[in-house]
DNA sequence: TGTCCCGATGTAAACCTTTACATAGCGGGT
DNA sequence: ACCCGCTATGTAAAGGTTTACATCGGGACA
């Protein structure tokens, strides 16, 4: 019963008084074995203790039951949210979570590669459209994969997003509707689609306002901290000032708040500021920031959903899934100050 | 070259023109083989791109190249950074990291321990004392295993973990120096060991200061932002105020700051408060907190270590390995306010 | 020259499954 | 009575590796 060596399958046979294939029809096509053979089998199963061995299983079968998930960086809070989502989709499955971070670093790209090549894994999911592994002569062999964010390849492989459009309108409508019309969009980089989409939701809002181009403020910078403080300074300078600053992230939103307390306004009353991502610090920063949550587990969930479907269908259901944020309203909006109604 | 299906040891062993024997030689013990061979060997590898099947590989020896690491919550922040030194550990000894969360509920925790049963994993990390594992009879047939931050069956195998009691020492003692003598201890659960360690810190501090037991004001709760706030509520109830909140979490620091500020109190001019851990959010808090650190990425690191040398050694170096915390001092301590002076 | 030993290599078994194919038994249709 | 077809089961191969054991060749030593 508890050997030093687990059971298999020929001890379960054995006992049974069965061979070794009727034990693993029994186990993965139960409705091809007689029910009285079935019987002994399950009652030797339960004796011996059995579990299959997924190595042997794997080698067979020619894949494993194992997903790799690659990150930049798995320390990222962010992160860990959608972590939950992936696993317990997977393991309803009966699949593992094999987890790998990039660090950006095209070394450590190869090493989980040849994880890939070694048939460790049947299947990836990749974060943030970074193109990990170098040649694209050796993507060609990379197993069923799914993307996060945003397309990887080209768009030659599916991917679960968020709508980041939609997101951005349910932030531009609020600050119309609290009575704001001078609204800054703080960004980062043009060439991110988060980016291209959240300033598409911005526009729309606008225009839909009917709030003329000249009363748009555009401002890039790289998403971090830093950048949004820096946008702050530059948009004084100039002397044209907005009364909502509505930024990319929330890294962003706060070095605007951070940048605008620095010259002793108060937020919300002085300024109306917002986030997007609602990273949890959003809760703790003060004012407690508005902003778009993501809907991280669920993103986790439907990437892992759609990946196991490549894997038996080898067709994906759709090439792109979008999921609708929703908007956190906190502290950090309120109506435009009277103080710059005359500008 | 780029076959649709991998080369197999066969193919190198074939343009190589040596047997498969020689090969995995070549690969794996290198001395054995003569070093024209072996040149014949690396060149036979590059030409095809061969990699070795892990499955197969595992099969052979019965033992995989995985790591199971099991946690109550994969979405909890701290754990993301300890498991970025447990992942970049055991790349580079090249093991893999999978990844499992039971969320306290036994029926999953079982599913995980078929995935050791059938050998899909070398070794095991868990954390924070779970024994995730009903039935004791199960646990013996466990693998190699770390736990991590406390002990785990009956101390029955090794684990990494935070001299908490150096931790609360810093505290105290920072606290001391501020010219604290009437200091509260806001404890979580009794029979936790980290409440018993940061405690004991607490007692230590105190004691080589000589402050007398009657000015040790000691509360208990369930370590949780409310159980703060209601740890606040009866120590005013009682009119037994210290000057200073020593908690043993951050999120018990977070429920004491929101009970003072309620009582229309300003930290620190008031009161001082202190956390313990340093959850992301410590920063962002009002005032920011000042607390301990925990060197969660070391953590990971020395865990892995340990587990990896128990895979190969059989033994452990020590049964328990310790790493020293630092303080970080932000803006929720100062001197006592003399408005308590009289008291 | 014969013997021994050692280093380098090859042969084949074993690890545990899954499954194509073969076999056996049996009921039913002609 | 014969055959067909169907169901339940068994046999054996295959999947890719590692490694104990066998083999072979050559150098050293007597």
């Amino acid at each position: 019963m508890s050997d030093s060596t687990p059971a298999t399958i020929e001890d379960v046979a054995r006992i049974a008084e069965v061979s070794i294939a009727t034990v693993s029809r029994a186990i993965h096509t139960p409705e091809k074995v007689a029910k009285s053979t079935r019987l002994k089998v399950n009652q030797a199963i339960a004796i011996t203790g059995y579990t299959t061995n997924a190595m042997a299983r794997s080698l067979r079968l020619g894949r494993s039951n194992m997903i790799l998930v690659v990150a930049p960086d798995i320390g990222d809070p962010n992160f860990s949210s959608i972590l939950v989502g992936l696993e317990n989709e997977a393991r309803s499955h009966g699949y593992g979570v094999l987890i790998g971070h990039t660090q950006n670093d095209a070394q450590r790209a190869v090493e989980y590669l040849k994880f890939l090549n070694s048939n460790q894994a049947a299947g990836l999911i990749l974060f943030t459209g970074i193109l990990p592994f170098g040649h694209e002569t050796i993507a060609a062999r990379l197993p069923p994969s799914v993307g996060i964010f945003e397309p990887v390849f080209n768009g030659g492989i599916p991917y679960v997003g968020v709508d980041d459009e939609e997101g951005a309108r349910k932030v531009v409508d609020l600050l119309l509707a609290e009575g704001h019309r001078k609204i800054a969009f703080i960004g980062d980089s043009r060439t991110r689609l988060a980016y291209k989409r959240r300033r598409a939701g911005y526009d729309a809002g606008l225009n839909s306002a009917g709030v003329p181009a000249e009363l748009r403020l555009v401002q890039e910078g790289d998403g971090t901290l830093e950048s949004g403080r820096a946008a702050v300074e530059r948009l004084f300078v100039r002397d044209t000032l907005p009364t909502a600053f509505m930024c990319v992230n929330d890294q962003t939103a706060l070095g605007v708040m951070i940048g605008l307390k620095a010259r002793g306004y108060d937020i919300p009353r002085d300024f109306s500021v917002t986030g997007f991502d609602d990273v949890p610090q959003a809760t703790f920063m003060t004012p407690a920031l508005t902003t778009i949550r993501q809907p991280r587990t669920l993103i986790g969930k439907h990437a892992m959903a759609l990946l196991l479907e490549l894997l038996s269908n080898g067709l994906p259901a759709e090439m792109e899934i979008l999921l609708r944020p929703d908007l956190v309203v906190r502290n950090s909006v309120s109506t435009p100050s009277p103080r710059w109604r005359e500008r």
